[in-house]
DNA sequence: CTGAAAGCGCTTACAG
DNA sequence: CTGAAAGCGCTTACAG
């Protein structure tokens, strides 16, 4: 229907060169002399020759794109706004640079080792973003037998040839904590992700130091699969306990909403009788009311750099790991001094 | 590092034939003799011999991969999840077939275009999926101008070559709007999407049907962009109204749960002062208390169904479109029978 | 500085 | 049924 596109042999006939040198002038190569390289690009022009990736793929061994593989069941991805912001990011440094992004959403572990395979095996990427790092992740070293390079999110546990974009947890729950403790609370909760992911693991560890370092009890943890769902269990589980937590601080924005939906249930008052904090700083929480006290990454920006070295690594520079500003605490209203009543032992029972 | 992996070539010398005989075997076209069929695949099984997808591309001028571009503000879409729900359906049909999804992010309708000239100049994808078809929709005189396939969520409003995957909202709309009057609501409102968008305009329009055929008052209508924010602002005029409403449709959950924030703010109880509905059925919903009422789809069969139709019309198959079951209400908490109070024309201020 | 050629790994007419 | 060859659109040594 549309006459065939341009080639450099079209290309090289106008400027009446061979196709190697329309190559070297089109990639900006040294070796070609002003006025041949001018005479060159002036007919691709008028051409509106355009590169083909296909053939440049094939005779280059690249794929101009990057990979991001996503193996969690998906209704927590959805809740969790993370990832979409995250590749917004990304697409900021991708697209001005004609790379794509090649997206992977798979239920489980298994598959998610087939779709690295996968996706290599077929050329697809030239390096993949490794998100939600795990304990001993067994990524990295299917990675480093497949050869491919990588960027990691947080430093792995475990030796890693891959440069990290680092974005620290730990301040944004330790004031988090401090926060709760300056309004007085003495009995406070944490409700994390799974202790097999590493930044479920690195919030915990601050929740427990700093709760040490404010000589409080900082055994009231609960894991859960950060689903809005598990969140809720947790939160039922804890206001159930005979000394019951006045605070709670939750390792995502959609469990603390749950959290405050199964406290104002069971009859208790958000932040009167239980403060709750979150983690993530979803747009729905900035709405609610109370409006959600939360810990805020920035997870555009985390993109854009992920994506920015995991390029220099390919295009072979060497980089450094690179350090974002850390997760900062956002006070709204969902946070308050515990209320007398609050204070005093009870034995509420949650509701389901 | 690894060794070069083997191709038909190797496999050819193996099993004592031509190249060309080679790639007739593994891709099951008729004209091998079945002797020679095995010894070929044989030869490429003891080889551990996969196809490059680069070489194939380049001569097949095809990409095994499908293209979604989101064209909206990255907040927005990381509070829906549809998106991701979505996603997470294609994948179920693509990765089996060994087809990939290019996922591109643009802020706005100018890169848009260029997106989509972008995806296809460089043969990224064979096929694009379009969501969130506006009024009018320029992607498709684009997308026919570059000779692409496509497949689109509902029916434009436009002639289309294309197939289309629907899914009717209309019935969950309409029975959201049956279940308020059958509730005993008069006043109910309706804060929508942006009327340029035609799934925005079809829920709207089925809002005023229905209302119409309650013989209600069908003008209380704001528009929103589909964020919380503008959803909050949208609430925020509607109980400042003389008759406020005492019930509201909304056009997603985020809105609904923003509104809700809004009404509780102003001192309103939910659903005793205000009934609320939304539309999506996102996980946090069901969580909140009160639990939303709302309008639910199946976001991921429809992610299925779409990539299984584009598969089949870029294989060559005539495809029909396919309707999946409507949008269905779901009722929960925040939906109530209006109370006395709010029964008597008021005149609330509602706070910003 | 420039040309002619081979090669990346497939597919697909064209002969026999 | 099978082989030998050309071609997809680039890149990259190798000569000159």
């Amino acid at each position: 229907m549309s006459k065939p596109r341009p080639t450099i042999a079209d290309v090289a006939k106008a400027a009446g060169v061979s196709k190697g040198l329309v190559s070297f002038a089109l990639n900006d190569r040294p070796g070609v002399s002003p006025e041949t390289r001018t005479r060159i690009l002036e007919a691709s022009r008028e051409l509106g020759w355009t590169p083909s990736l296909r053939g440049r793929s094939l005779s280059s061994d690249k794929s101009f794109a990057l990979g991001l593989v996503i193996a969690r069941n998906p209704e927590v991805v959805a809740s969790d706004s993370f990832y979409t912001t995250f590749i917004a990011g990304t697409e900021k440094i991708l697209a001005p640079q004609g790379r794509a992004l090649v997206l992977s959403m798979v239920p489980n572990e298994i598959l998610e080792a087939d779709t690295y395979r996968k996706l290599f095996a077929d050329g697809r990427v030239d390096g993949v973003i490794l998100t939600d790092l795990r304990s001993n992740d067994n990524r990295l070293p299917l990675l480093t037998a497949l050869g491919v390079q990588a960027v990691t999110l947080g430093r792995p546990d475990v030796e890693s040839p891959y440069p990290s974009v680092l974005l620290d947890d730990g301040p944004g729950i330790r004031d988090a904590v401090q926060h709760l403790v300056e309004l007085g609370h003495t009995r406070i909760a944490h409700v994390g992700g799974p202790s097999g992911m590493l930044h479920g693991g690195s919030r915990r560890a601050s929740f427990i130091a700093q709760m040490t370092a404010a000589r409080l009890d900082p055994s009231l943890v609960v894991e859960t699969d950060f689903s809005a769902a598990d969140g809720a269990r947790a939160t039922s589980e804890l206001l159930g306990l005979n000394d019951r937590p006045t605070a709670i601080v939750y390792s995502n924005d959609s469990m603390a909403i749950a959290g405050i939906g199964v406290a104002r249930r069971a009859g208790l008052g958000v932040p009167d009788d239980l403060s709750v904090t979150g983690f993530d700083d979803i747009e729905i929480g900035r709405h609610l009311y109370p409006s959600l006290t939360t810990v805020a990454t920035d997870a555009l920006e985390w993109g854009s750099r992920a994506a920015d070295v995991l390029l220099q690594l390919i295009a072979g520079v060497k980089v450094d790991d690179v350090s974002l500003p850390p997760a900062r605490l956002v006070i709204r209203e969902s946070t308050a001094a515990p209320s007398v009543r609050s204070r005093i032992p009870t034995n509420h029972t949650a509701a389901r």
